[in-house]
Parts: C-alpha cells; sequence; structure tokens
DNA sequence: GCTTTAAAAAGTAACGT
DNA sequence: ACGTTACTTTCGAAAGC
C-alpha cells in the first residue's frame, strides 16, 4: 500500500519536479528583468508545451525556460533580447538561442516578426526622456520600414538609433554612449543605423 | 530580368582509402602535420596548391574541405595520395570519393523583401536579432539557403552541382511568384 | 551533444590606433 | 572614427568522448 503510494508520488513528482524548477527559474529571471505576470504565465504554457513533447531530453531545464521566456515576451509584444535573458541564466546565449529555434520549430509556433518599434518604449523610459520623444521615433522606424532600411538589421540597434536622432531633433540630447547601453547594443552600431537612417531618410540634424 | 548567378565556394568529401593509417608515425614524417589526437582524433594536413585540408583518420578514411571544384577535389585526393606514400603509408591510387556537402554562393540580382517572405515561406526563419539572412529549408532539392535582402544568398547542403543550380532557379521563381522580388533601382537607373 | 575542417552571405562586436 | 579580426547562421562527413 505505502509502495504504491510512494510510486505515485514519484510518477506524479517525474513531471512536478520539473515543473516546478521551471517556474522557480522563470519567477527568478523574470522578478530580475521586470518582467509582468501575464508573461510568465506564457512562459510557462510554452515550457509545459515542451515538456510534453519531449524537447527537454538531454538540454539543460535553464535553457530552454530562457528560450520560453523569450517567446513569450515576443509573443506578448514586450520582447526581451537573448542577451537580456541570458545575463540571468548559466545558459549561454548561444545555447539559449539554440533551443529558441528548436522550440520555434519543433512546436510549429509562428512569431510575430521582430519589430524595432517594441524596443523604444523602455529605451526612452530608461533614458528618461519624454513621449514627444517617443512618437518621433516611432515616427522614424516607420518611415525606415516603407523605405526597406530594417530588413536584417538588429531591432535593438534600429530603435536606439531612431531614439538618438529623435533625441538630437528634439534638444533632449543623449549622447550614443548612453542609448547604446540603454538598448544593450554597441555605440558603434548605434553610430551605422543612425548614420544610415538620417542620411536615407534625409533627416537634417541641427548643429549644437 | 536576369537570371540567378551562382559560384560554388567549397565542396566538403569523403575519401576511403582502404587501409589503416599509423597517424602517429604519419604526425612525424609530415612537417605539415596537426596531429592532436586528445583533442580530435584525425591528422590535419593542409595543401597548398589546391587549397584544401584534409582529415585523415586511423580508419583509413578521410575528409577533405575546401575545394571548389571536383577538379580541384580529385588533384588534392591524387596529391594527398602521393603525400602519404612518400611518407611510409600504402595506399591505393585511385580512391573512391564520395561528395557529402557543396556551399556555393549566388545572386539573385534583385532586392528580397525578407520580412514578406518570412510570411509567405513556412520553412522558413527569419530572426534579425540571430542573423541579417533568412533561413530557408528547401524539400527538393533537399537543401539550405541562406538569403539577404540584398539578393545575395548561400546554399548549402547539396550534394551536386545540378541540386545548387535547381535550388537557386527555384527560388528565385519562388520569390518572384510571392511578390518578394524588386529590381535594383539604382541599377536600372544608372543603364538608362 | 561536443571536438575539427572550409566557405559564403551581412550584421554586430571587440580589439588597436 | 577608422581598420582589422572575429564571431553569429547554414551543411556534411570522419572517430571518439
Amino acid at each position: 500500500k505505502y509502495r504504491k503510494w510512494q510510486q505515485r508520488v514519484r510518477v506524479q513528482t517525474s513531471y512536478e519536479r520539473n515543473v516546478i524548477q521551471a517556474m522557480n527559474e522563470l519567477s527568478r529571471i523574470s522578478s530580475q528583468l521586470g518582467i509582468p505576470k501575464a508573461c510568465v504565465d506564457e512562459a510557462m504554457g510554452v515550457y509545459e508545451q515542451v515538456l510534453t513533447k519531449g524537447l527537454v531530453r538531454g538540454r539543460s531545464v535553464e535553457a530552454i525556460v530562457a528560450a520560453c521566456l523569450h517567446m513569450a515576451c515576443r509573443k506578448i509584444g514586450m520582447p526581451r533580447s537573448l542577451d537580456e535573458i541570458s545575463q540571468y541564466t548559466r545558459a549561454s546565449r548561444k545555447e539559449v538561442a539554440r533551443c529558441f529555434r528548436l522550440i520555434a520549430r519543433e512546436l510549429g509556433v509562428r512569431l510575430p516578426l521582430s519589430d524595432p518599434k517594441l524596443y523604444v518604449p523602455r529605451i526612452v523610459e530608461q533614458l528618461k526622456l519624454s513621449g514627444e520623444i517617443l512618437k518621433e521615433a516611432l515616427n522614424i522606424l516607420e518611415q525606415a520600414k516603407k523605405r526597406g532600411l530594417t530588413a536584417g538589421k538588429d531591432p535593438a540597434g534600429l530603435a536606439a538609433a531612431a531614439v538618438y536622432i529623435a533625441s538630437l531633433l528634439r534638444g533632449e540630447v543623449r549622447t550614443q554612449k548612453e542609448v547604446a547601453m540603454a538598448a544593450q547594443v554597441t555605440e558603434v552600431t548605434v553610430r551605422n543605423r543612425y548614420k544610415e537612417l538620417a542620411r536615407e531618410l534625409n533627416i537634417k540634424i541641427p548643429i549644437k | 530580368m536576369p537570371n540567378p548567378t551562382y559560384r560554388i565556394e567549397n565542396i566538403v568529401a569523403t575519401v576511403n582509402l582502404g587501409v589503416d593509417l599509423d597517424l602517429d608515425k604519419l604526425a612525424e614524417r609530415l612537417p605539415a602535420a596537426e596531429y592532436n589526437p586528445e583533442q580530435f582524433p584525425g591528422l590535419i594536413l593542409r595543401l597548398q596548391r589546391p587549397k584544401i585540408s584534409a582529415l585523415i583518420f586511423r580508419t583509413g578514411k578521410m575528409v577533405c574541405t575546401g575545394a571548389k571544384s571536383e577538379n580541384e577535389l580529385k588533384r588534392a585526393v591524387k596529391e594527398l595520395v602521393r603525400l602519404l606514400n612518400e611518407h611510409g603509408a600504402d595506399v591505393p591510387i585511385t580512391p573512391e570519393i564520395q561528395v557529402q556537402n557543396i556551399v556555393a554562393s549566388g545572386n539573385l540580382h534583385a532586392e528580397v523583401d525578407i520580412e514578406k517572405s518570412a510570411l509567405m515561406l513556412e520553412n522558413s526563419m527569419y530572426e534579425p536579432e540571430q542573423f541579417p539572412g533568412l533561413i530557408y529549408r528547401m524539400d527538393d532539392p533537399k537543401v539550405v539557403l541562406l538569403i539577404f535582402s540584398s539578393g545575395k544568398i548561400v546554399c548549402t547542403g547539396a550534394k551536386k552541382e545540378m541540386q545548387v543550380k535547381d535550388a537557386v532557379f527555384k527560388i528565385h521563381d519562388v520569390l518572384k511568384d510571392i511578390g518578394a522580388l524588386y529590381e535594383e533601382v539604382s541599377k536600372e537607373e544608372e543603364e538608362f
């Protein structure tokens, strides 16, 4: 009788223990990144699908959880880059990216295309810039997309460049370094994107 | 509208020499050889002309990489056999060569709307945060194509040159059909 | 799964000057 | 702000861990 109970517990825990471990890991990363509960729930839903389909076998729970979180944030429309998420896991960015692609392929998940506009609000907030800057940056990105200047480029880099240009136009100047840090890209990327956008969209930058 | 073009950049092939080899002896006699069995079980040998690298294994099997044509590959294998036989091995002069993978670069001579392509093509993946190209897995021929907005492409996974040609022309047609190809405006205007 | 080899595409990154 | 080098992605085989 006791043995049967023990077996049942063990069977339940094999799945539940995994889920609990994933849940702990997920809430830890999420609280550190300030990710909303709706997104955490979404990530947990994806994780359970992945676990059910046996895709966790041979892989670290951490890397899978990180990939699920990235995916959930994308679904919800609040993207967190792989670099950001990787910073709070033991799994490398490369491994998280690999898991992300595996899950996307195996579960046939079609995510909305990565949109640079979604990275703008956080950059604007972090730099304590105004809503005017936000609008202007989104405007620049809209034009850039119409002109086909965004294909193949890192969305975070494009968003950073748009915010930088907007800050110059509105006189709430932030340095390339500050914008780069807020967007988690290098100054070089901000500079390259900013130069290209300003040139191709004929944006005249006021000389300070 | 110009036809797509392509160029073979790398051929990977396996060669079965049919005899076991003493890699330690070979490594000693061949100054150019690299052999760290702790790190990798194969002996690495680089040829200058044609510029090809070979991974040579204890079992007499070999992997050749870097050839840009089947001719180059055959020349390299002859040279490798000659080198091995000059340094203590005893391998037949006509080993079997099997091409395992062909990598080619190409040009569709048209700009590609890769976002539209990503939405329309089922077996595709476009993650600009991870890589600037669209990754497309074609079923027939079974190859993988990396497609860039510039119209430049990479084709890998083919075992025959004909598969590369077919894949490049096919992807051109597919992209054209979904309306993802655009004339290169600047070039057209310069002509007239 | 990892190790090693070669090659292209375009973007990003990390060095040094 | 340059330039150079190096890393991301795709593919396949080999033998061994």
